[in-house]
DNA sequence: GTCTATATAGGGATAGAC
DNA sequence: GTCTATCCCTATATAGAC
C-alpha cells in the first residue's frame, strides 16, 4: 500500500525544501509535485510552517540520537571521526534547515528555542569529547583553549554546508563535500595533537585539499 | 539641502533589511520608511534585486579596503587585531548580506561571483598573514595548518554573526558581540602561537567568555 | 480524504498625470 | 522627480461538493 498523504507531504517537502530551499518552496509547488490538490494538503497541515516544525521535529530525534555522551571509556580520533560522519550525514538529510537558518528560527520561536537547544548540547558533547582527548592524553589544551575549541568547531559544523556552498567551485556529490567538512573540523584540533596523531592528519590534508 | 533619494532609498534599505532580513523588507515597506511613493522608488532602481546590489557593491568596496595585503614588515598579533576589527566592523554595518547569504548569493549570479571573490581574497590574505607569523617567529604551523586554519578563520569570520544569532542568548549591542568573534578567531590560532603569546590570550579569555 | 473553486492579501512593477 | 492609480501575479488559506 501507498505511504499514507501526510507521510507523502513530508518526503517530498523534505527534498524540495533540500534542492531550492525553503523560502522558495510554495505550498502550491509542493501540492503539484505531489499531484494532489492545494486543498487536500491544507488537509493534513493547517499551514507552511506546520510543514516545517514536523520536518524539523524529525530532524531533532535525529541529530539527538546522533549526539550520545561520550561513554566511560576514553574517546580517541576514531571515535571522532565516526560521530562527526554521523552527525555531518543527518545535517545533510535536513540540509534545508542550514541553508537558511537564520530566517527560519528568526519567525518561528518554537524552532528558535529548539535549535538553540541543539546547539547548547552539541557544544557541551564536543567540550565533553575534547576533555576526553585530553585525560586520554591523546591532545593537550587549556580550558580556554577547550572552551573555545568546543564553540568553533560547533560553528564550523553547523555552517559548514553554507560556507561550501557559497565559496562557489562546483560542488561535489554531497558526500565528498562533507568529508571535507569533517576534515576541517579535525583540523581544528590538530594543532593540541601530540605528534604522532597531528603527523597523521597533515598527511591527510592532501586528500581533502580543494 | 537633503540628501538625493536614491541615496536615501539605499541608505533606509539598508537600515531595514539589517534590522529585519532582507527576504522580510519589501519595496512597498521601504516606500512607506521614507514617506515616498513606491512608484517613485521604482523611478531610482528597476526593482528590489537593483537595490541589494548596489548596496553589495557599497560592501564590496569598503571590505576590499580592508583586506590590504600584509606590506613588507612581518605582521604581529597586533595587526590582526586591527585588521580583524576592521573587516568586523564593516561586516556588521552590511549584515544583512550575512543574515541570508545562500539564499542571496543563490538567486542572483552576479552576487554569487562577487561574494566568491571576495571568501577567495579573504582566504588569501588569511593564509599571507599566517605565513607572516611563521617568518616572523611567533607562530609555528605547517603547510596544511595554514591552509585549514585560513579556511577556518574566513569561514568563522562569515557566519561569526549567524552563529551568535542562532545560538539565542540575549544579544549584547553589536559592538561586544563584535569583540567576541573577533576573540573566537584569535583562539583558531593561539595553539600555534609561542608560550608567552598563547598563555596572554588564554587570560584574555575570561573578558571573552559567554 | 480529496477535489474544485474561490477568497484574501500582499508584493512587484508600470502608466500616465503633475 | 514624484505621485496616484492600477495591474498582474503568486501565495496562503478556506468552503463546500464529492
Amino acid at each position: 500500500m501507498a505511504p499514507k498523504t501526510r507521510e507523502r507531504i513530508l518526503d517530498i517537502s523534505l527534498a524540495m525544501f533540500n534542492e531550492r530551499g525553503e523560502p522558495n518552496v510554495t505550498t502550491n509547488h509542493i501540492a503539484d509535485e505531489l499531484e494532489i490538490s492545494p486543498g487536500n494538503l491544507y488537509y493534513h497541515f493547517r499551514n507552511k510552517e506546520d510543514i516545517v516544525e514536523n520536518l524539523f521535529a524529525r530532524y531533532e530525534e535525529k541529530i539527538d540520537r546522533v549526539m550520545v555522551a561520550p561513554d566511560e571509556r576514553l574517546p580517541n580520533l576514531e571515535d571522532i571521526w565516526l560521530q562527526l560522519h554521523l552527525a555531518f550525514e543527518t545535517m545533510w538529510e535536513f540540509r534545508f534547515v542550514y541553508r537558511d537558518l537564520v530566517d527560519i528560527t528568526s519567525r518561528n520561536r518554537k524552532l528558535r528555542m529548539h535549535f538553540a537547544r541543539i546547539l547548547k548540547r552539541a557544544t557541551e558533547n564536543a567540550t565533553e569529547v575534547l576533555k576526553g582527548l585530553v585525560a586520554a592524553g591523546i591532545m593537550r589544551a587549556s580550558r580556554a583553549e577547550i572552551e573555545a575549541t568546543a564553540s568553533n568547531v560547533v560553528l564550523v559544523a553547523t555552517f559548514w554546508l553554507s560556507y561550501n556552498t557559497v565559496r562557489g567551485g562546483a560542488l561535489e556529490k554531497g558526500s565528498e563535500d562533507l568529508a571535507q567538512g569533517i576534515f576541517q573540523l579535525m583540523m581544528l584540533i590538530a594543532p593540541f595533537l601530540r605528534d604522532e596523531e597531528r603527523l597523521h592528519l597533515n598527511t591527510l590534508a592532501n586528500n581533502y585539499r580543494k
